[in-house]
DNA sequence: TATAATGTTTAGTCTTGACTAAACAAATAA
DNA sequence: TTATTTGTTTAGTCAAGACTAAACATTATA
């Protein structure tokens, strides 16, 4: 492993974590993420407190995120005592459905808004009916990311 | 006006609060997004504050807020002093064009990062192509949506 | 001139959540 | 049995930000 290479990945690294930031999301969750697309899993517990300098309660807790998003799955090696952890399959896709599920409770309730509102509101009727064909445009593109992704 | 369209309206509005805040915007920024979407325009600075029942100092920084992300935008009307705001004519192309230019910059991370690292680190490698592959997607779908809603 | 209205900024409060250290429970190893 | 190890939970600290009230600057109006 060069220095440069380390560098890189580093670099990477805490770049996820900004990313993840700037979308509301745990810094370290974005770490971890970083970490584990650019070196070889599966990672163990912890190592992964040890690589990123944060305590074991925050890997804790951030493992757990990212498994309830889906993008990492924990595993076992036979013999060992300790968790290990490592990308899922289809990280994407499962984030993509993640998604496509507040999205669709947003068009939901746009839906049942335009349904209780009188006819004659014709102004908001449209301006409703504008939000639900985004939502339902954003939606139909996320499926077909979806099949494409998946392997 | 109906007591149940009442209703309706104010469900929405809350609605979109709560929506926002899970995406980690504030609340306000979405009921404000509420009540344009579902009452007639252009909303004058004071109405907006009364009606949502927060101070004007609230509706100063998120009328702002929803300006920058180019959904609403600022008018005048003539004669009158006051501010007034109203939906932008494309506010979900604005937004998309938003999530893009994100999008854009976390390919460029991993673009970066990838031709970095030696070509010997074949797994990281695949991982980072399989990043990119996926903003990719993204990106030219956010495009392709841009498109279809452009007026 | 005062007086009032308008939007921004500032100061301060309050809540939320990210994070750590330490206590803890459970399992293994000595 | 007693150590250790491992992951979770708890208690507490700290920082960020959402929000308000009030001060402010600006502009119009009386």
């Amino acid at each position: 492993m060069t220095k440069k290479a380390q560098e890189v990945m580093d670099q990477f690294i805490e770049q996820k974590g900004m990313e993840y930031q700037a979308e509301g999301l745990p810094r370290i969750a974005g770490r971890l993420m970083g970490l584990m697309l650019i070196e070889d899993g599966p990672f163990a517990f912890g190592y992964l407190a040890e690589r990123l300098m944060v305590s074991r309660g925050s890997i804790s807790t951030n493992t757990r995120l990212l498994e309830n998003l889906g993008v990492i799955e924990r595993v076992s090696k036979p013999g060992e005592r300790g968790d290990y952890f490592q990308l899922s399959a289809d990280p994407y896709v499962s984030l993509l459905s993640g998604i496509n599920l507040r999205l669709k409770r947003a068009l939901t309730n746009a839906r049942q808004a335009r349904g209780g509102l009188p006819k004659t509101l014709k102004n908001a009727q449209t301006r409703l009916a504008g939000l639900e064909a985004f939502y339902e445009g954003f939606i139909e593109n996320n499926e077909r990311l979806i099949q494409s992704l998946e392997s």
